[in-house]
DNA sequence: CGATTTTGACCAGCGC
DNA sequence: GCGCTGGTCAAAATCG
């Protein structure tokens, strides 16, 4: 009996394989189809603004926004067919720019308008971005934000070092002690261009100083390098998520909170939000923070995803300086908040080149492999899957409750106890993290569909 | 010597 | 109005 029983259940497992499998293959056609049409799509529409911010984001979509995504991606498609038909109807004169881009969010009024509304700055705006027209025009770009808002986005990432490596440069201008938390607040400003408003602070966590959280706030006034876009890309593109959320909500993120997949959907250049994110409704300004401390080894969500091998970018995005040391390749934006470690190996470039086509192969069998070790996760992706054919009212944000014992995602599983952070609601910062102790899957929805885009 | 960091002072917002 | 706090300035110090 007993014998029979275990045969059924795997007889079971392997159909439900053989399923998953051909979602998989489904999702990777619709990926390359997606692909395709979007390449077309930047080939017949030339740069029709010079905002050197939107201009980078566009030749960088292609690889951050979908590369990083590691799989094929039907809500991709999805959001980019939405938001071209949205785009055309709400903002014509911008033509199908904003698709490319970040739209709204890339304009980012919180930036814009906050170089003109906000009068936090108001002093230094006169003698810092008085002198930077480009600031105030170019952000000014957009009008889908709303007045007076200013988004930020958090990132968590453990590291020894005093600051990650994001690709752009930093100046140090003022530290602060912070109240509640021993370990000063310092603060930098981006100089890689003279007038550029992106401002970032960086602090460690009072419960787990090994942990090192980033906040920026701003968008960049000037082409990024590459190690760089996709950071931007990422920040800028959660941080028009809050700000252009539903208009008729005092709180974007207050909004999103009850519709996580719509994160997913309406946002998918965020690549790993949807991952790790969790939204502050509460806080003074929205933030969305990005907890990236659960890389590999720490039983982490994040890291059981790596560990199953699902969020393997094209080996081009590898950071080379952290790909050497990961059981798997990591994708640069993640990569770049990983502690820094030593120089890139000399094989580290060329095994790349080679290690590219290697793992387009094996990324079914990768897939597969993950899928049949772990059960849970085979849940997970199913319900991920599920969700997003689904479309986008079917999930939950991670930020709301998720009764326990609901672990249905692979990666909660993996995970359970140690990084399957409550974050209720998030009152103020991040309580996504590692440190986060107490049970329930907070990010059960948003984690599947990071599964099932992988 | 220019760029960057340090650090005390200043300012604004907010709660009481 | 007052005190607290976060954020920034800017002179001095330090670095490369």
């Amino acid at each position: 009996m007993e014998a029979s029983a275990v045969e059924a259940e795997l007889r079971r497992v392997v159909d439900e394989n053989r399923r998953l499998r051909g979602m998989l293959e489904e999702l990777t056609r619709s990926y390359g189809t997606l692909y395709q049409q979007l390449l077309q799509v930047t080939q017949h529409h030339p740069h029709q603004h010079q905002h050197p911010d939107l201009m980078n984001n566009r030749s960088s979509l292609p690889h951050t926004h979908l590369n990083t995504m590691g799989a094929p991606n039907t809500s991709t498609r999805q959001l980019l067919e939405a938001r071209a038909s949205s785009t055309a109807q709400t903002q014509p004169d911008a033509g199908v720019e904003d698709e490319a881009s970040d739209g709204a969010g890339e304009a980012s009024p919180s930036l814009s308008n906050n170089a003109g509304n906000n009068d936090s700055d108001g002093k230094r705006k006169l003698s810092q971005d008085g002198t930077a027209p480009s600031r105030e025009n170019g952000e000014q770009a957009s009008s889908a934000e709303l007045p007076g808002r200013k988004a930020r986005v958090s990132v968590r990432a453990r590291s020894e070092a005093p600051m990650i490596s994001d690709g752009c440069q930093w100046r140090k201008y003022g530290q602060k002690m912070a109240k509640g938390n021993p370990c000063p607040r310092a603060y930098y400003r981006c100089t890689m261009a003279v007038a550029c408003p992106v401002r970032k602070q960086v602090q460690r966590c009072a419960e787990d100083k090994t942990i090192l959280v980033t906040t920026y706030e701003g968008h960049h006034n000037h082409p990024l390098p590459p190690a760089a876009t996709t950071m931007a890309n990422t920040t800028s593109a959660a941080a028009s998520m809050l700000l252009s959320g539903p208009a008729t909500s005092r709180d974007g993120a207050a909004a999103l909170l009850g519709h996580p997949a719509a994160l997913f959907h309406h946002h998918a250049s965020i690549p790993y939000a949807s991952t790790m994110a969790t939204l502050s409704a509460s806080a003074p300004f929205p933030t969305i923070t990005l907890d990236l401390t659960q890389a590999p080894g720490s039983g982490g969500g994040v890291g059981g995803l790596l560990g199953h091998g699902l969020q393997r970018p094209p080996v081009g995005m590898i950071h080379p300086a952290v790909a050497p040391a990961m059981p798997f390749p990591v994708p640069s934006p993640l990569a770049m908040f990983l502690p820094q470690r030593a120089p890139p190996t000399a094989a580290a470039a060329p095994a790349g080149l080679v290690a590219r086509q290697q793992q387009q192969q094996s990324v079914m069998e990768t897939v597969t492999a993950a899928i049949a070790t772990d059960p849970n996760f085979t849940t997970a992706l199913a319900a991920a899957i599920s969700s997003v054919m689904a479309g986008a009212g079917g999930a939950h944000h991670q930020a709301q409750p998720t009764p326990r014992g609901s672990n249905t995602t692979g990666i909660a599983g993996e995970a359970d106890g140690s990084a399957a952070g409550a974050a209720p609601a998030a009152p103020t910062t991040t309580a996504a993290g590692a440190h986060a102790a107490s049970g329930g899957s907070p990010r059960l929805a948003t984690q599947s569909c990071t599964t099932s885009t992988t």
